[in-house]
DNA sequence: ATCCAAATTGCAAGCGCTTACATCTTTTAA
DNA sequence: TTAAAAGATGTAAGCGCTTGCAATTTGGAT
């Protein structure tokens, strides 16, 4: 179909520009380092024939790619779009292109991008949570590619991290809720297993539970991927089961969208007969009835501090740091004082 | 910081094994041109030095990727997951990888994205609508890539597309809204310029309008990116300025969800007070209260088909062909008869 | 004019892999 | 037993670019 049309290479460049390929290479990399006479031929040559650098070539022959990979658990929903799209804002300013996969919350599809994206050649990292097999941290270690965790703060400082506590933050929520007067409460959390974020959000709920005396037997616990209809279905077995609450505490905010949907459904005013919380604080937060009351996550500004900390490791060669944001719950009509 | 660790290269698994390059290439490539024993031994190999090939090199030599671009306008709302995702998986299914970025609806980033995944060699592409600038489509032409649009149905048949009648399906859609009596419409279109299918879906609104008999100057229209937070601004303008309107028409589901959320705020309700419609049929639609009358689209059947042309455009060479799908109406609460 | 440092350029060696082609082994059939 | 066919492996030439180093030019300063 195609006849192979010839495409343009540096070699084609230097010799309609009658210099060397050195020279070219040179303009397009180092233009100081050239004459403008060179460089006014150099580009005109490059315009006319149209010419675009072969990035394998470049990132070959340079060893770096100036190139950035970034697996996050889904696209499916916004959790992680504003942070990343601020990360990769940040990237940009500095010269470098972002590579997104999503690994749909399989450990062993993340360890398998890692290594697609290492070898293209990605100068760094960004990876979600710190919990992963130690062979990938190992396998990272040995080619030398700088990463950083981020929407989470990593225990031990062995790894560089962008973050904040999970776990903290939703006691302090669970806190808020029983300050509230709610004494039955029910868990509709993300799947914890192979997720430290999901599993220290629960974790938080339990601390709060536990602290104020209760046992934990008497906390209902759904575990259901972050999906909306999940969140819905979720809550639904919670009626259906006779689990009476007055409270549903949701991993994540698209888990709470969901049961408000449902809850509405079935008859449920929220929050007069059942109170909602969520996590992430995403646009839709804002958007569902009643509004939901949230943990607040500075996504942008997560993004954007993992971006500095990465050209950090990548440029300068620092040593890893950690950052800990703060977050603050966001109250909103979805959760009401019994 | 890091020690520029050896990483380990085709050469060292061809000493490590005792034999050539060549064969170790062909171990990893062709196995069935390869004795038994020696697969075993270059295995060995492989594993033990915890090799990976280099993808740069690889695409280099054997000029091509194995790798396909997809360039979508947003990834912050949902509407092109759920399509892409099925893209993705088709891909995969063939041994081809996906490289996306997002083009935050701007043409000229579109461009400039185009050209960097053409340079990071993709085999072929998947874009979004058909309206952009001439000098794209001969550059693509130009280098030979194929390439497929998505999410439009294409007027002329010059490029292969996937997708469905935008015009045709709102149009559709608003038949449906006038036959039920409403004769007050505004419209909260996404912005125009530069995308087709808002530019389409807006004039399959008019259409419709025309085609009952009434004056386009009584069809107020609101013109805002797709953000949720952008459809209850709209709203509330509307509402400002005294517009009757008895059903808010929205260019997606994302700016409905934003009508339905104001709406509410200002005490209207939905549908009894005012309806409202949006497009694409999100996860979001069914879980909005009251429930959104949309068109929907097969946004799955839309990414395996898309992949399944570009596929065939790459490996058989077979001509362009343009796949249109379709769309029904997906009548919900947020719709009233009058 | 003359000389030297600084500024420009060119040369050529790779970067890590694939693959056409040549070479060497093994198998098959007469 | 032997020659031809088939199978397995090796050789080496790139793929398109960057970059250390050498060669050349330029621009003062003397």
């Amino acid at each position: 179909m195609h006849v192979s049309p010839r495409i343009p290479t540096l070699d084609d460049v230097a010799n309609a520009a009658g210099v060397s390929t050195a020279t070219v290479s040179r303009c397009l990399n180092e233009k100081q380092k050239v004459s403008p006479k060179t460089l006014t031929k150099v580009m005109e040559a490059v315009e006319s024939l149209g010419y675009t650098p072969n990035f394998n070539a470049r990132a070959m022959a340079a060893k770096q790619s100036h190139t950035i990979g970034a697996i996050i658990p889904t696209m499916e929903n916004a959790i992680f779009a504003r942070g990343l799209q601020a990360f990769q804002e940040k990237l940009l300013e500095q010269g470098y292109n972002l590579l997104v996969s999503s690994s749909a919350y399989q450990p062993k599809l993340e360890a398998q991008q890692i290594r697609e994206l290492v070898a293209r050649g990605a100068d760094g990292l960004l990876l979600i949570g710190y919990e992963r097999d130690e062979a990938v941290y190992e396998y990272l270690a040995r080619r030398g590619i700088p990463t950083v965790l981020a929407w989470a703060s990593i225990p031990d400082s062995e790894h560089a991290s962008v973050g904040f506590d999970n776990r903290a933050a939703m006691r302090l929520l669970a806190d808020k809720v029983i300050e509230m007067g709610h004494r039955r409460i029910a868990v509709i959390s993300g799947i914890v297993d192979g997720n430290d974020r999901a599993a220290e959000r629960l974790a938080g709920i339990q601390d709060s539970w536990q602290a104020h005396g209760f046992h934990l037997d008497d906390l209902p616990i759904i575990q259901t991927p972050y999906e909306i209809e999940n969140g819905a279905t979720a809550f639904e077995q919670l009626v259906q089961a006779d689990v009476k609450s007055t409270v549903i505490m949701c991993g994540n905010d698209v888990l709470a969208a969901g049961v408000i949907s449902k809850a509405r459904d079935l008859g449920f005013n929220v929050p007069n007969d059942i109170s909602v919380t969520g996590f992430d604080d995403i646009e839709l937060a804002k958007h569902v009835f009643p509004a939901l009351t949230t943990v607040h996550v500075p996504h942008r500004q997560m993004g954007r501090v993992a971006a500095e900390s990465l050209m950090d490791l990548i440029e300068n060669q620092v040593e890893r740091v950690s950052h800990q944001l703060d977050v603050s719950i966001e109250m909103r009509a979805s959760l009401q004082r019994l």
